[in-house]
DNA sequence: CTATCGAACAGGCCGAGAGA
DNA sequence: TCTCTCGGCCTGTTCGATAG
């Protein structure tokens, strides 16, 4: 394009369009740009703060800075994305969660055969009491460990199972409880440990008082 | 009083588009 | 192809408001 030159009317210099573009309509559309980020962000405010408010209630969400505005949109997006990604694999975490449980309880049984002079009685009833616990893992809801698990954090409760907290404060009471002698029956014996098929769920004759669960 | 934040502004850099 | 214009993005600076 050919350069275009105009009169600067108060120093009688011409100047360029370039010079009067700089002078004036890049500072408008500037302004009009720092407006626009502006806004976007305000009714990103508006939104996290209607997203969060049931999460966390109202306190903290009154001032909010814009960094913090742009830092709790990204972690919940981050949390979303985690949530989704999990409610289309259910299958998977509640399977971890089972290989979780029995592995737990594998080590329970473990530690009773060290410790002597256990009740073998009530070592039993414990394996018993583990196995059906695993049995009502097989039920569709959340399990009862897993739905009595007190919620520490402010964060929403999660959708699946939480490998993380697998037995709540009252499970693992009534298993203190109920642990307090154990005879070995010598499951480091029994092949503890290389059988394949140790994720192996209890079977409905197992669910009798009169055979105990193992979870190897 | 001081630190922090937001807004405004100036100016540089870069790429795209258009005309000579 | 070169030059100019335009627009977007970024950085640095200044100034006013406000919280601690």
């Amino acid at each position: 394009m050919a350069p275009v030159v105009t009169l600067d009317f108060a120093s009688e210099t011409p100047i360029s369009r370039t010079v009067q573009y700089k002078k004036v309509t890049k500072p408008l559309l500037e302004r009009q740009r720092r407006a626009r980020i502006n806004r976007c962000l305000d009714e990103l405010k508006d939104l996290m703060a209607g997203a969060l408010a049931a999460e966390h209630g109202e306190a903290g969400m009154a001032k909010l800075e814009k960094a913090d505005v742009l830092e709790l949109t990204v972690r919940h997006l981050h949390k979303l994305r985690r949530e989704r990604r999990l409610a289309a694999n259910p299958v998977v975490a509640s399977d971890r969660f089972r290989a979780g449980f029995t592995q737990c309880a594998r080590e329970v049984s473990v530690a009773l055969a060290a410790i002597p002079g256990v009740d073998v009685s009530l070592g039993t009833r414990l394996m018993t009491h583990l196995g059906h616990a695993l049995n009502g893992l097989d039920a569709p809801t959340p399990t009862p460990l897993a739905s009595s698990t007190p919620n520490t954090t402010a964060l929403p409760v999660r959708s699946y199972s939480p490998p993380d907290s697998p037995v709540s404060i009252t499970d693992a009471h009534e298993l203190q409880q109920q642990t307090m002698c154990w005879r070995p029956e010598s499951p480091l014996s029994s092949g503890y440990g290389s059988d394949t098929n140790a994720m192996e769920r209890p079977s409905s004759k197992t669910s009798s008082s009169s055979s105990v669960w193992r979870p190897w």
